[in-house]
Parts: structure tokens; C-alpha cells; sequence
DNA sequence: GTTAGCATGTAAGGAGTTACATGATTTT
DNA sequence: AAAATCATGTAACTCCTTACATGCTAAC
């Protein structure tokens, strides 16, 4: 169980992904650029050694087609499926509400799964990184407002452009956050995330 | 000469910031988080192998403080400063606008260092940024409205967040962009960057 | 039949991090 | 005198990219 595994990223992503349905490593990049924004699409030469520790962990299995395989001795794609581990690991690596989510990209991809994720960890994901988003906040507002240290007007109008731009995310948290905590109250309480097959 | 530098950004940065004043590593690493935002700033086991390149290829040179030094045998703290051939350096790199400037990380850094780049090429930068995030705001605008492939609802909703987020700085960089313009047309056609020590 | 895009990989290396290690100076 | 913070570095490792290499399949 386990090897040492890829990134946190890839792994979870990947993972993820293949809840839907197998998929080759070609597609899967694909899926994954749909996911991770086309500025920072993963490269073959770091999917396709992923892939391989994952199957080497055991997490996911490769599959040739079943048909046109042997017959045409043709190269044939390969197509990658969850195993039973893979499940549980995603469901555990889905359970973590830590701060390791809190960054921009981590944020960005555990997002992307909420639907696999379940409502309260989604709830302290979405705290965390708001908060986290508030000291960046105060942080600028600190260093723009402090007439010492004289700043570049550039770096300045930099800042002032950053700031607007955290202060827009921490209200839109706002709204998904309440949106959230709205559900849990309406909603019976169901432990159990959508995910079984 | 330029023996193989460390990464571009840090590089850019540094040499940017020593035009103020010669400093030592660890203030240079302060103002370095300053300049790339406390999120993404560099460590010290970075930091200073990076200075030893750049000394090596002849841009910055070391100087232990003048007095305080041999008299008490204590290490003494090592000041970093600007050599001909680094203004020179910098200069040039100052001076490209190449698309490796358009990416969120590097335009950041390049921006902060605006008031030492020509103002031709800031206006280039600017543009080349602008459209770099028009493409981005099309791209996503099509994934968006395209109905097949169905997208998860969040992540459907950090598209829309994103969106929303690009279009925000193409109208940013617009604005920035006819301040340049103006400022071009207003003012005497001044070659020269502003600067001089 | 050839170009474009699908599909899979490997080797080398770049850019950075963490963890470790050490010591000086300032503040409490 | 202890704690914090200033200050400088190294070794090992991680994650990722680029460049290369191969071959299949669909479209023009």
C-alpha cells in the first residue's frame, strides 16, 4: 500500500477524475486542463510517470481494450480504472480540510471535486480559505498604508490591484459559504457523500 | 560572461532591486517578498545559491562592511552590489518583451519594475498581457457555453469566477494602457529610461 | 500519401523547497 | 540569561518541464 506517490495534486486530480468513467492518459490530460486552467496544464512527461505510481500504488489499473487488441498486434491505448483503493484513498485524501488547501492551486482543484466532497469538510474548506484570503488583505492593506518603506508606484498600483482582487474573492467565499451553511440547514442530515456506485 | 543564471525572475528581481541600494540576503529576501507577494516568496536555500551565480557571471559583487569586519573576527554580514556589467544585464533583460513576460508570475515582477522599462516596451508588455487574458477570457467563455461535455456544478462555478476575474483585468490593463498612451503622447519623446544614478 | 492530431513514453535537467546546521545581535 | 530574530549557508529531494523518440489513425 502506498508506494510514495506523485504530487498531491495530480494524484488527487487524477483520482478524481476517474470517478466518471476509465479514460487513456491522453484524455485524462485533457479532463485535467479542463480543470486546472489551460496556464497550468500538466505535461506528458509528468502524467504518464504519475500514472505509473499510481497504478504502482495501486490505486488505479490498467486496461487494454478488450477487442481490437491482440488481434491486430496493434499498440493498443491504455485505459486507466479506480480501483476499490483508489476509491478510499480519494475519499480520504477528500476528507482533509487542512491548511494545505488554503493556496491558490490546492484551493482551485479541491473546488473542482466538491460534488465528491463532503458538506462540512466543504464548508472548512471554503473558511480556511477565505480567512487565509483575509490576511492577505490586511497584509496589502498594511504594506500600501505604511508611508515608510516608499514603494515603487508601479509596485503600488500592483498592490492596489491585488487587494481589490482578494477582497472580490473573500466576498464571493461569502457568498458560497452562506449558500452552504444554507443547505446543511435545510437539507436533512445526510453524512454521506454522494459518492457510491 | 553570463555563466548559466539561476531562474530569470529571481534574477530580474534582484538586480532590479539593487539599483536602490546595495543589501545583504536577508533584506534582499524581505524586499523580494514584497516585490512577489508574501505568497510565492523565495527560500533562503534559494536565495543565496542564486546570489553566488550571479556574482559568478559578474553582476553583483560582495562586500563585507568596511569597518566593523577584521577588528572583531566576527562574521561579518555580506552587502551585495550592483556591478557595470549587472545595470547592463538588467537593462537588456529590462528591455524584452517577449511572451515570457505575459504569464501571471513574470508579468508581476516586470510590472514592479516598470519604472526602470523603457516606455515603449511597457506599452508592449501591457498589450501582450491584455491579449494573453483575452485569449484566456474566450477560452473559458467557450467552455462555458459549450453544453456538452457536462461540467461538474463547481467547477462550473469557479469557471464563472474566473471569468469574471479575467475580464476585470483586461479592463485594468485597459486602463493602464491609455494612461501609457496618453502619457507617450503628452510627453516630450524622451528615450531614456529614467535611469541614471 | 501526407499532414494533423491521437497516444505513449524516456532522459536530462531546471527551479525551487525542506530540513538541517551554525552563529551574531537585539530585545525582554 | 533566554528568546527572538537577524544572517548565512548546504544537501537532499520534489515536482515539473523540455526535448526527444516512437507509432497509430483520421482527414484532406
Amino acid at each position: 500500500m502506498a508506494r510514495r506517490s506523485t504530487n498531491g495534486m495530480l494524484e488527487f486530480a487524477v483520482l478524481g477524475l476517474l470517478h466518471e468513467a476509465p479514460m487513456h492518459g491522453y484524455e485524462l490530460r485533457k479532463r485535467l486542463t479542463a480543470v486546472l486552467g489551460p496556464f497550468r496544464a500538466i505535461s506528458y512527461g509528468s502524467l504518464y510517470p504519475g500514472l505509473k505510481e499510481l497504478v504502482a500504488a495501486g490505486w488505479i489499473e490498467e486496461a487494454t481494450d478488450p477487442a481490437a487488441t491482440a488481434l491486430t498486434g496493434k499498440r493498443a491505448r491504455i485505459s486507466y480504472n479506480l480501483t476499490a483503493e483508489g476509491k478510499e484513498h480519494f475519499a480520504s485524501l477528500a476528507g482533509e480540510a487542512g491548511p494545505t488547501n488554503w493556496d491558490d492551486e490546492p484551493f482551485g482543484v479541491r473546488f473542482a471535486f466538491f460534488s465528491r466532497t463532503r458538506e462540512d469538510v466543504r464548508l472548512r474548506i471554503l473558511q480556511g480559505r477565505r480567512s487565509r484570503l483575509e490576511e492577505r488583505v490586511s497584509a496589502l492593506h498594511d504594506s500600501m498604508t505604511r508611508t515608510r518603506e516608499r514603494l515603487d508606484d508601479y509596485t503600488l498600483e500592483l498592490q492596489r490591484h491585488g487587494l481589490e482582487r482578494a477582497e472580490r474573492e473573500v466576498r464571493w467565499l461569502g457568498e458560497l459559504i452562506a449558500t452552504e451553511e444554507h443547505r446543511q440547514r435545510t437539507s436533512p442530515p445526510d453524512p454521506r457523500p454522494a459518492a457510491s456506485h
